[in-house]
DNA sequence: AATAGGATCTCCT
DNA sequence: GGAGATCCTATTG
């Protein structure tokens, strides 16, 4: 059985149902990373995305093909990891169960104990640069491995957002240290 | 434990 | 000019 690639196993999901599919899957970027386990889905009619008022330069690959990065710059400080879904649709991935090049990763966030929580952090971490940008999750330099069975989800309202906050989308590994924050409830 | 300020990019009004 | 899908450090209760 041969795999499909990445980008034709999340064919047709938008961005709620593929932030669900990353969960407990496994993320590397150039030989670091780790198991997600906290993700948040951006819509395209949502006012809290970036694609909300439509394309600009910095949001042009929500635009593009999907299985590809989106790779922002966040508070003029912080870099953030995005999976594109559907046009317009993306994935923020905010926190990493780090498991493979973890000296590398805690020589890149200089000897903090929190390597991969928080969407900035995560990218500090993964040595991710802003001309990853666009980038295929396609075994170059960035591959995901789905999970073979569905994890059990914790789910609640997105984080640092001031609008849409009723929305459900954010999503979580049940059971694990390292969330960015606790889930309420 | 909680709060406040700084870093300084991209888009919007 | 101001806000934002953030994080770190310092200071206060």
């Amino acid at each position: 059985m041969p795999d499909l690639p990445f980008s034709e196993r999340i064919a047709g999901l938008d961005a709620v149902a593929l932030a669900r599919r990353l969960i407990g899957a496994t993320l590397l970027v150039r030989g670091a990373g780790g198991t997600i386990i906290e993700t948040e889905a951006y819509g395209r009619d949502d006012p809290a995305s970036h694609s909300f008022r439509g394309p600009t330069r910095r949001n042009a690959s929500m635009f593009g093909p999907a299985g590809h990065a989106y790779v922002y710059r966040s508070y003029g400080i912080h870099l953030c990891l995005n999976v594109v879904a559907g046009p317009g649709e993306a994935v923020l991935i905010r926190a990493l169960a780090p498991q493979t090049g973890i000296e590398l990763m805690q020589s890149r966030r200089r000897g903090s104990p929190l390597l991969c929580s928080g969407p900035g952090r995560l990218a500090e971490a993964l040595g991710i640069r802003i001309e990853d940008d666009g980038a295929p999750f396609d075994g170059t330099d960035f591959s995901i491995a789905l999970p073979g069975t569905p994890p059990d989800l914790l789910v609640g309202p997105r984080i640092g957002i001031s609008k849409a906050q009723d929305l459900p989308w954010r999503f979580g590994l049940a059971g694990v240290t390292g969330l960015s924050r606790p889930f309420p409830g």
